[in-house]
DNA sequence: AGCACGCCGACT
DNA sequence: GTCGGCGTGCTC
């Protein structure tokens, strides 16, 4: 008797076998593909589960054994190709199958919801076109089949050009015709933006890029304003033309209107957008026009990557080095790692692009997995930058600021120009002082201060949801006598307000700006301006958005980056320090960036200002090496945390126990080690480290790892998690 | 993850 | 005597 192989969408490291339906024939068995939905009798619940394969019997006792409900897709909607990366990432990030399945279903369909979306015109069957003149007695019947020979239209064109619904409904009930749908945007084509001239090195990638049908990893190295999104166009243009469809994936902030606007002007219509705004229906009509062929780019974030093609031609990563690409919790991939496994399964071109590429993205360049593409001229700028580093030591600071600092703002407003300031602290003051005792204010439930944001009268931690009012008088002494240690941009503003009382300021970060068309909002008010302006910003800033008045970036504080325990934290700093300049000095005028810093003998500080990001990058790569991180090593973490303070621990250790016997020698298992930030939302957290060489069969050691956790003894508030390639230590 | 089964403390 | 605490194990 065939069995049916399913996955549920549960924490579930099996799959499930069961009967097929009754009223199911062995030859419609026998079609069934890997990734058709099927209802599921699950415990007591009814669930849509997914095909993972069939057997012939099943090794679970026969009276266990229950029967499928029913098969939701007659074929499955799932692409081979997209089925198979699924899997393999559900192996190499040893997450649940089902959970990682159902990610390449939009969530309206994970509920079981026919994929087919309503009805909105009328075509005709095979009998319909054959059917000879004349057959038809009625005359209006007989206009209608000739005018859908012509084209298939929607009901309500046909309404405007006179055929009733009786009409149509009698070509459908003779089976000459049948209901299907037409998607808006298929009958309205729109113009489309010219392209412009390329220089010789976007002409020379987009020759190189669109030159390879299969698979083939490129590097993208393009400096701020060096032309990377033309070059991303024109290559998506010749995959069009040759009838594919390409997939970009940009970081979460990235995907704004403009970004959009940008795509849609190229390529019209046949642009899809998967952004977080969308409703859940909308989100599905994406997917199933990316999945039918209907539309040819799809432009989206971190989760777009799970999208089925028809027949997917390119791949593009913007920013491939951002962070946003792997996610945090819950499965914890990495979309640029997949998207390059993606790729190469369903064999076509990827394009990560860069300014300050991923160390892990140079290595494979550097060993030839992946092929490199400069673009090193800025369309618009005279000359890169030039860096003073101002030595804050002993200084007098105002509002965080140097006096040097300060005198350059005046200067470059004088001249009608745009100045910068980062600072990647959001609130006001990052730590609540009593003066007189020195008490601090500390969060409740996480081992971290919390920081004053004055425009609510409130402390807030930024590790949980935990906010309250701001003491009035301290709860050792009873001063009053506070202190806000610190700068946070809320803080900055106010200073910054009192210090250019006539100067406009924008301030852009996650507490002013709540959303990715705010910021577009923001943006076009200060391209609009022309007499100077000042912008202070977090992060947020760092990305490549056009600022084109711009010809000072002030770079307030970024030395928490140099002691951070992060073994990443020197490529971020690298990576942000070299972005942020970039914001500096387009048009006609040289820009400058002026760097505060405690410690301005630090090493990276002079190979960022002195060197090409590519001998800062070969550097880093070099200390990598020496310690065996990534990429000449893997990581493995195994968080764990708990309400109880010692539970987390003792779940670790026991877990690195059942390690410790069945590593080989050159694989080094460190702590477990209480999180840098040790407690969180009033959880306790460890971490087990779990350093190993590069290889291939790693992650079966993980997946057996895995299992053994599932089945050790542990309390219920315990919960732990495995990452895979950590981005950080936190 | 949910959910049921099951075995010990403090209530009517 | 029972109501309910959450520890343990299962879901085809
Ligand atoms: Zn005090
Ligand atoms: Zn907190």
């Amino acid at each position: 008797m065939p069995i049916l192989r399913i996955a549920v969408a549960k924490p579930l490291r099996t799959t499930f076998d069961y009967l097929p339906p009754l009223d199911c024939d062995d030859a419609s068995i026998a079609k069934l593909q890997p990734g058709t939905r099927i209802e599921v009798p699950f415990g007591r619940a009814q669930l849509v589960g997914i095909l993972v394969n069939r057997a012939p019997e099943s090794e679970v006792n026969q009276t266990k054994l229950k029967r499928a409900t029913r098969i939701i897709d007659p074929i499955s909607l799932l692409p081979k190709p997209l089925f198979e990366l699924c899997l393999w990432a559900s192996q190499y990030y040893a997450h649940p199958i089902g959970e990682v399945l159902t990610l390449a279903f939009p969530p309206l369909l994970r509920k079981g919801v026919e994929t087919n979306a309503p009805h909105n015109a009328i075509k005709l069957t095979p009998e319909g076109r054959l059917a000879p003149q004349g057959i038809l007695r009625s005359p209006k019947q007989a206009a209608l089949i000739e005018r859908l020979q012509r084209h298939e239209a929607t009901r309500s064109a046909l309404k405007a050009e006179g055929f009733s619904s009786s009409i149509i409904k009698a070509l459908i009930d003779k089976g000459l015709a049948i209901p299907c749908r037409i998607e808006d945007s298929e009958f309205s084509p729109s113009e489309s933006d010219p392209q412009p001239r390329l220089n010789s090195q976007q002409q020379f990638a987009v020759a190189q890029l669109s030159q390879h049908a299969g698979f083939k990893a490129s590097l993208l190295y393009g400096i701020t304003g060096s032309g990377k999104t033309e070059v991303y166009l024109q290559t998506i243009a010749n995959t069009i033309a040759s009838g594919a469809q390409a997939m970009v994936l940009v970081p979460e902030i990235a995907l704004t209107p403009q970004t959009a606007a940008r795509f849609q002007g190229r390529f019209g219509a046949c642009v899809g957008v998967l952004h977080s705004g969308l409703t859940e229906t909308q989100r599905a009509r994406e997917w199933e026009r990316a999945r039918t062929g209907k539309l040819q780019v799809l432009l989206g974030t971190r989760s777009a990557l799970f999208t089925p093609f028809q027949n997917l031609g390119l791949i593009v990563v913007d920013e491939e080095h951002d962070s946003a690409y792997k996610q945090q919790d819950g499965f914890r991939y990495h979309a640029r790692d997949l998207a390059v496994k993606r790729a190469q399964i369903e064999q076509c071109p990827i394009i990560l692009g860069s300014a300050t590429p991923s160390l892990e993205t140079i290595s494979n360049v550097n060993i030839g997995r992946f092929e490199q593409y400069t673009l090193n001229t800025r369309a618009k700028a005279a000359s890169l930058p030039s860096w003073q580093i101002i030595d804050v030591r002993q200084q007098s600071l105002e509002a965080g600021l140097s006096q040097t600092l300060i005198d350059a703002c005046h200067h470059t407003l004088g001249k009608g120009e745009q100045a910068l300031l980062f600072l990647n602290r959001r609130g006001f003051a990052h730590t609540l002082l009593c003066h007189d005792c020195g008490w601090v204010a500390e969060c409740d439930n996480c081992d971290s201060r919390m920081v004053i944001h004055k425009r609510h009268n409130r402390l807030r931690c930024h590790h949980c949801q935990a906010q309250k009012p701001l003491p009035k008088t301290c709860p050792s002494c009873h001063s009053n006598h506070w202190q806000g240690v610190g700068y946070g941009t809320e803080r900055a503003e106010l200073a910054l307000q009192s210090l250019f009382p006539h100067t406009p300021i924008h301030r852009i970060d996650s507490d002013t700006v709540g959303s990715a068309s705010q910021l577009d909002h923001v943006l076009d008010a200060i391209n609009a301006n022309q007499t100077g302006c000042l912008i202070l910003g977090t992060q947020m800033l760092a990305k490549g958005h056009d600022l084109a008045k711009v010809t000072l970036v002030g770079i307030v504080d970024t030395d928490a980056l140099l002691f951070s325990s992060d073994f990443r934290a020197e490529e971020r700093l690298g990576q942000l320090l070299t972005q942020v300049s970039g914001r500096s000095g387009r048009g006609d005028r040289p820009g400058t960036v002026m760097l505060q810093t405690h410690h301005p003998d630090a090493e990276i500080f002079h190979q960022v200002i002195h060197q090409d990001y590519r001998e800062t990058a070969s550097s880093l790569l070099h200390a990598r090496h020496q310690t065996g991180l990534p990429p000449f090593g893997q990581i493995v973490m195994v968080h764990a945390d708990s309400k109880d303070p010692s539970e987390a621990e003792r779940f670790l250790n026991s877990a690195r126990h059942t390690l410790t016997s069945s590593l080989p020698q050159n694989h080094v298992l460190i702590g477990p080690l209480p999180a840098p930030l040790s407690k969180r939302a009033g959880k306790f957290r460890y971490q087990l480290t779990w350093l190993a060489p590069h290889e291939k069969n790693l992650h079966r050691f993980v997946h057996s790892i895995a299992d053994t956790l599932t089945r050790l003894p542990h309390k219920s508030e315990l919960s732990w998690a495995i990452d895979i390639d950590p981005h950080d230590f936190l």
